[in-house]
DNA sequence: GATGAATGAGCCTTCATTCAT
DNA sequence: AATGAATGAAGGCTCATTCAT
């Protein structure tokens, strides 16, 4: 929000805009170790600014969550491009899914933010710009029938909210078990003709469709 | 802690049983609702007691989550059993793990619980009081071959785990959504012989096995 | 208070007294270590009762610290009497305040309740008790010219409370440290004709005594 | 250490130094009235601040504590410098300690400090201001043979610590009466050739002399 | 704009005391 | 009489947010 009224206006003062960055970087290394509970005494202090400077350039942590988030979805859209490369187009998808995973690891922020933000105007936002070359990938994918059919890019979507738990909760244990879980659920995309089917099936891939686009369009608000 | 002495030593008093089950039912309503995060302050209002009650029957919040958390394991357990009743052993399989889930749809405090205890000491005896009914489960589906060799219980124990998250971020959308991610896990679980293997694979089964025993014998601490 | 009339109407039932017993020794014991502080609860776990029955016996905390304090009481007595049988009167005072504070030393509730109940009405009646005995040590030396004129018994019952401090701080250093600052009081209480004279003295003798006196027949309720 | 900080690092901004002062005067007045227990709450209203205000200036209790000693042992220097400033040796020993009592006389909050904190950090470095000036009034009076062989300033250090109590526990009958038992003690630090001695002493100087140096150099820590 | 002090609500916890069982 | 559960005031502390400087 007050990020938003920040970029349009004008540019920042160059002070303002080197706060803005320290407060950034700060909270990124902050969020990525202590999820997304930290205090604004905490981050302002790692930025060496005061906590006043915190609040001007983010009215509320959802906005600086937000500016974080951004940047963690360049990322995926470079990993995702990056897959695109890969001819082979189940191990491009695999490639993409894998390395998205493997960025979520270590930033426990990241994976909360994800959680508390499936229906929010930034992640639609965000959606937005991932989801043509994340189609391209499952097009791709369909085309050459290594991909079950009516598993769509909001599936791919649900996988990082479905393996940042067993990541976090693993972890003492061996920081890789998630490796595992994600290979069951690429399994579960894979196509399979002669597999038995669950007599009350979910919702079918059509459906499933309208409901998303729908709920991103206008997104829920809490 | 202070649960466990209270069902060991001898049964209580009886207006203090009353009281203990007024805050187990308030508690329940609330963390469904809330989540964890819920004061003791709130749980002696909605119980109606003060909170020093509160504090003498459960004398931190781990105790309290941890009595709600046993309540859920005995019904969990319950739909085991039930399973096993069913005789297509695939159909059992997708039974019990439906089932399971819809308890955990509504209820927010049940999903932080199970992600912020995998490896806590309560988690660990309720594994040990689930683990032989779903290990039955498995093995007969391994037996009927409707398994993908390699998967066992503590596989499946990742699942409410992965689907949690889920279905709190589409709850607002369709509160149904997560039984499509379920569908694609446990489409994941399928055998299927013909298909494609990911080049560089997670953990093997055995040393899964062995990781996770180790892990649940003596629980690592937070 | 509660005790008084516990003594007064009958004596208590043998059960209630072997409580009432239990109280004291698990009282004495936990007092003497850590002082009045002590809660109800850690005294009716430490003399396994219930907290109501400590109430019952001991209506508030004075009286249990009173009762405690007449059994010390008791053995300053004994230990004065003991002083009167030996000849050199100086010798005797001196060994009567040593031994004294020695039975304080380890006894970190019985310095508290000095310190608070100089004018408490159980401290005037346990003065009536020891004043007798004391003043018989106190007469003799004055008699032998051994204690400077003017100090009375009175001035004895301070060097308590002077040096009960001292113990407590010193303890960590070296526990025996308190042994010198008394061995300082006991010089000052020597007499000593040829001594520079303070230009303004304090309170003397005989306006001292009616001071005391007074207080004591009708004690200043805090 | 809060405060500490605070005096290192530069002056407070005005109004904060304007609550400082706010808050240590009525801390002042408060717990010379009532002891060292007065609630941060109890501390705040008095100052007419918020809680948090005293949080932020004082974290702990003893760093407000430790702020109004060091404003004690100000005044005590102070009395103690005016001391030198008297010819007669004896005379200037007694108007210090007898100065630096008064002040203590109408202040619980001090004695009780004083009481629980003779080997805490703070009181070894207000001991470190104060002995310089001390072991000259000290020095001066031996050198006229007018104080007992073997007593040192850290003798008199012990004063307020004995005094204390019975300047409590007498208020109330007659406020003045600890001057009595000061004038003994007094009596015990002057020279007395033909004194009986105890027979079996306390500490000896020079032993005595070695512990408190070593103890307060390097502080025991409760 | 930046600063950081102040605010105060709100959570956690303990404990003296009462009173139903 | 004994028990021990319940009460609730009170203290300790933190932190998001505002606003004077």
């Amino acid at each position: 929000m007050g990020e938003v009224r920040a970029q349009m206006c004008r540019p920042l003062r160059k002070d303002a805009e080197r706060n803005r960055q320290r407060i950034l970087t700060a909270a990124r290394e902050l969020l990525a170790e202590q999820g997304c509970g930290v205090s604004h005494d905490q981050l302002a202090e790692a930025a060496d600014v005061a906590v006043g400077t915190v609040y001007r350039r983010f009215p509320d942590k959802d906005s600086l969550l937000e500016a974080l988030f951004e940047e963690d979805v360049d990322r995926i859209v470079h990993i995702a491009r990056a897959a695109l490369e890969i001819d082979d187009p189940w191990k491009a998808l695999v490639t993409f899914v894998t390395r998205s995973l493997e960025l979520q690891a270590g930033n426990r922020g990241l994976k909360e933010f994800l959680m508390y933000n499936v229906t929010s105007g930034t992640m639609t936002s965000c959606r937005a710009r991932l989801l043509p070359v994340i189609d391209e990938l499952v097009a791709r994918a369909h085309v050459a029938e290594v991909l079950r059919p009516g598993i769509c890019s909001y599936d791919l979507g649900m996988i990082p909210l479905m393996v940042g738990p067993v990541m976090d909760g693993c972890r003492e244990v061996q920081p890789d078990l998630w490796r595992r879980s994600l290979e069951i659920v690429l399994d579960g995309l894979r196509p399979c003709p002669e597999r038995y089917r669950l007599s009350a099936p979910g919702l079918q891939a059509e459906e499933f469709l309208e409901v998303m686009r729908s709920s991103h369009t206008s997104p829920t608000r809490r």
